[in-house]
DNA sequence: GAGTTTGAAACT
DNA sequence: CAGTTTCAAACTC
């Protein structure tokens, strides 16, 4: 409790630290920037864009330009510039350090756009208006640069309209968003340091400037048009770009993007594309970050976060790619920003704080939207916009971390289950419905919740919050069924679990209850943050991997094979992380956690009969999981490069992150889930640098497994040989080992699985990396990726005061460390 | 909506 | 780690 408290407020303040983000020193952005009509990151916002459309209230809360300010990233401020345009709200920049990071961007993007997620959008919106800018934030961000990057002009309309409406468009926005949004961040990332980059700058560059010249005065909303217009161009540039090198991509799709990132990986990556849609989608994502690292630093401790992560491929999965991503881009900003939810998630990060991503209404509270993705909807919803519904509610509920139990939050956090959640809102099926209560929810709750945690947070006592939230959310009617799937809207039913259990899925989404669950004695809200975390951390102490997204994805060779479940497609390489054993359902129902992550069934599975219409066990095997230690390669690399830039350490956690969620959300497509990408997030969360949000928070954010993440790069950075956390992560998760065993690493493509995979390992890999080396022969791979990470993290570190912050938060050591 | 089935989570 | 119990969702009717 206290420290939620506490930190959000430090995190209001705003610090400066930060962080820059990688991708501002290439010359490509200050390229942009320059050229940019549109003035700096500040004045721009993509946020604005979709917010404008249906957000209201849009950009205050983050004002990008700081920044743009703070780090060259020109690339933000390109975004800013192109979002800035319109500058409708110039007010996001309110807060003056602001940091570049991806994340950032991410989140503004998200908020504009979020309309995509509606719910997201919505509330981040107002949220971010507000204070913070949260998670929805992020979402927008990824359905903006999703929009612009894949140049879905439908997209964007619908995500306009849907802004306003809510939460459908988010559906396909996020579906879309996760794959542009890692594009881009990949992109950015494995550029910046890449020769290729700079060819690829070169290519795209003309074009760019072109686009830029024409549209020089695109205001917010021309800014959007000009997204979609120029999508086209951008994805024809980019296609070009790909052509001489034998690459091909659409941007226009979704999977393409993912293929580009992947082949990104490789090298040539999806160079053009991802510039292009970096550009646009960084600066919607600079500007959330910056928003969220204006409020984040702010705040300072709190966390970090949250990205995301995951991508439960489950019901969630697609949701939950959309929210991963939104959280990923989000998390970043969340981190940062407080509240955050997402952070809330990882609340390791957070630990700094311990926020509690429900709800709390980070925005408006300041406090903490752990995720992103998730909690938020009812909340938010309720405070203030109506659209947020679901993802608000995601967002809202996303839980704190708490900053005293850095090792056990970092870890295990909650993280993973928050954007769980979150994530879970973007199904494609039946989102509206959910959508719809979840907003209604989402307010009502949010209000609640706001209120409690704005009084005091933790203040309140648990038995008084109880009766609160019991009045407030006695029983409803249970519903899941869809909520599940739109993620953002999840209820549950519980009776005699509390809501504190694993058995309850918003518990083990890391997202509190909501008025629109069904649950009796739920203890599972804002009121209960203590309670909610140590029961958390409890948890994750006896199984670090319990609140990791379930849904790994791996980088399969294939990265784009996807089997499309609605909108969603569910790479094939995704996994669920512990695998399912079932007996009777040939895990052709929903009983099965694979079939109902969308995923199919893979060696660590236990199924007898197995008949999962998505990849039977047997299937699956061939296919090389990319596992954390791919992903983290991947990510590593990218992020180091990335990292750099950023600046601050956390940039590059966070840019990993991100790409790692974006990876996710790529190629499991939706499914993957964003759940898992959640989780990783809100370990980063854990990182809780917080104190130099900046740091911690690109950190936070980007990882995957946030948890894991988050107590390596702390703990990593001190060294982490100690933590074993890899091993256990990978011990956890069928799929670590599996990806242990893989020759992952060997590819270079797969960005996009890497990353999924890396959100998935995120987690371990925050083990991996404290331990990494000293993790045996199968994990040694891992613990290569852990190296990578781990130096990743380092650089991250470096640029910030690093651990320490951690160490601020109650217990430095993390869970990682300590765990052992 | 009640009741059954199912498999994960929790417990021993 | 295995076996059992508890639990709540998924499913059926
Ligand atoms: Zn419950
Ligand atoms: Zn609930
Ligand atoms: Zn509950
Ligand atoms: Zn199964
Ligand atoms: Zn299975
Ligand atoms: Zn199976």
């Amino acid at each position: 409790m206290d420290s939620p408290e506490g930190n959000r407020r430090a995190a209001a303040t705003s610090s400066p630290a930060n962080s820059s983000l990688v991708v501002q020193e290439s010359s490509f952005f200050n390229y942009l920037s320059n050229l940019s009509p549109i003035k700096s990151v500040k004045e721009v916002r993509y946020t604005q864009r979709f917010s404008e459309t249906s957000l209201h209230i849009p950009l205050p809360v983050f004002t990008s330009p700081r920044l743009a300010l703070q780090q060259e990233t020109n690339f933000l401020e390109r975004d800013d510039a192109v979002a800035a345009g319109s500058n409708e709200d110039g007010q996001y920049k309110s807060q003056p350090d602001i940091v570049p990071f991806p994340g950032f961007e991410k989140e503004f993007q998200s908020c504009s756009p979020s309309g995509s997620i509606g719910e997201y959008l919505a509330d981040h919106v107002e949220v971010e208006c507000k204070n913070s800018a949260d998670l929805s934030l992020q979402p927008a961000s990824y359905q903006l640069s999703h929009c612009e990057v894949t140049g879905d002009k439908e997209m964007m309309t619908e995500v306009h309209s849907g802004v306003t409406g809510t939460i459908k468009a988010s559906d396909q926005m996020q579906a879309i968003l996760p794959s542009s949004s890692l594009a881009l961040v990949e992109a950015g990332v494995s550029y910046r340091d890449d020769e290729k980059f700079d060819e690829f700058l070169g290519f795209t560059y003309e074009e760019i400037n072109n686009i830029l010249v024409t549209h020089k005065n695109l205001d917010l909303v021309s800014g959007e048009q000009f997204c979609e217009e120029h999508a086209a161009d951008l994805n024809n540039a980019g296609g070009n770009y790909e052509k001489q090198h034998g690459i091909h991509q659409p941007f226009s799709e979704s999977l393409q993007i993912v293929e580009a990132n992947e082949r990104s990986d490789e090298s040539s990556r999806t160079v053009t594309n991802g510039t292009t849609r970096e550009e646009v989608t960084q600066h919607q994502r600079g500007t959330r970050r910056h928003l969220q690292f204006e409020v984040a630093f702010p705040s300072n401790n709190s966390i970090i976060g949250s990205s995301h992560s995951l991508y439960n491929q489950t019901c969630d999965n697609i949701d939950t790619q959309l929210f991963g991503t939104l959280t990923n881009l989000i998390n970043p900003v969340s981190l940062h920003s407080e509240r955050g939810a997402i952070s809330s998630i990882y609340q390791e990060v957070g630990c700094t704080n311990s926020f509690y991503p429900y709800g709390l209404g980070s925005c408006r509270m300041g406090g903490y939207y752990a995720n992103s993705a998730r909690s938020p909807p009812e909340h938010d919803l309720d405070q203030n916009s109506s659209n947020r519904s679901c993802r608000s509610l995601l967002e809202n509920r996303a839980m704190p971390i708490r900053t005293n139990n850095l090792v056990n939050d970092c870890t295990v956090s909650p993280i993973s289950t928050i954007t769980g959640e979150t994530n879970s809102n973007m199904d494609k099926d039946q989102p509206e419905g959910q959508a719809i209560l979840g907003t209604s929810f989402a307010t009502s709750h949010s209000n609640i919740c706001m209120n409690n945690i704005l009084s005091d947070p933790l203040g309140v006592t648990v038995e008084q919050q109880t009766a609160l939230s019991e009045n407030v959310s006695p029983k409803r009617k249970r519903q899941r069924t869809y909520i599940n799937e739109n993620q953002g809207c999840k209820r549950c039913n519980c009776k005699r679990s509390k809501c504190l259990k694993l058995y309850c899925e918003c518990f083990a989404a890391g997202i509190y209850c909501v008025d629109s669950c069904a649950c009796e004695n739920c203890f599972n809200k804002p009121e209960y943050e203590d309670t909610v975390l140590d029961t958390r951390q409890q948890i994750e102490s006896r199984n670090p991997l319990a609140f990791a997204p379930k849904v790994v994805k791996h980088a399969s060779n294939s990265p784009v094979n996807v089997a499309e479940e609605g909108n969603w497609v569910t790479p094939s390489s995704a996994r669920h992380k512990r695998g399912c054993n079932c007996k009777k359902s040939k895990c052709l129902k929903k009983y099965c956690e694979c079939f109902q992550a969308k995923v199919g069934c893979s060696f660590g599975c236990r199924c007898e009969n197995c008949e999962n219409s998505f990849g039977t066990k047997t299937e699956t095997v061939h296919g090389r999981v990319d596992t954390w230690e791919n992903l983290t390669h991947e990510k590593l690399n990218t992020a180091e490069g990335g990292a750099d830039c950023n600046n601050a350490g956390s940039a590059n956690q966070f840019s990993r992150w991100e790409v790692l969620s974006d990876i996710t959300n790529l190629t499991p497509l939706s499914n993957p889930c964003p759940s898992t990408m959640a989780s990783s997030t809100l370990l980063r969360g854990c990182t809780r640098f917080t104190r130099d949000q900046s740091q911690w928070e690109s950190n936070s954010s980007p990882s995957a497994g946030s948890l894991n993440q988050l107590c390596s790069p702390i703990r990593l950075v001190p060294q982490s040989s100690e933590s074993k956390t890899l091993d256990e992560i990978s011990s956890d998760s069928a799929l670590a080992d599996n990806m242990k065993d893989d020759d992952a690493f060997k590819r270079p493509r797969n960005m996009s699985t890497p990353t999924k995979a890396v959100e998935s390992m995120s987690p371990s890999k925050k083990c991996v990396s404290s331990s990494q080396h000293q993790s045996d022969g199968p994990r040694s791979r891992t613990s290569f990726d852990l190296i990578s990470d781990s130096k990743f993290i380092l650089r991250a570190v470096p640029s910030f005061p690093s651990l320490t912050p951690y160490s601020k938060s109650k217990d430095t050591t993390n869970q990682c460390g300590t765990d052992h």
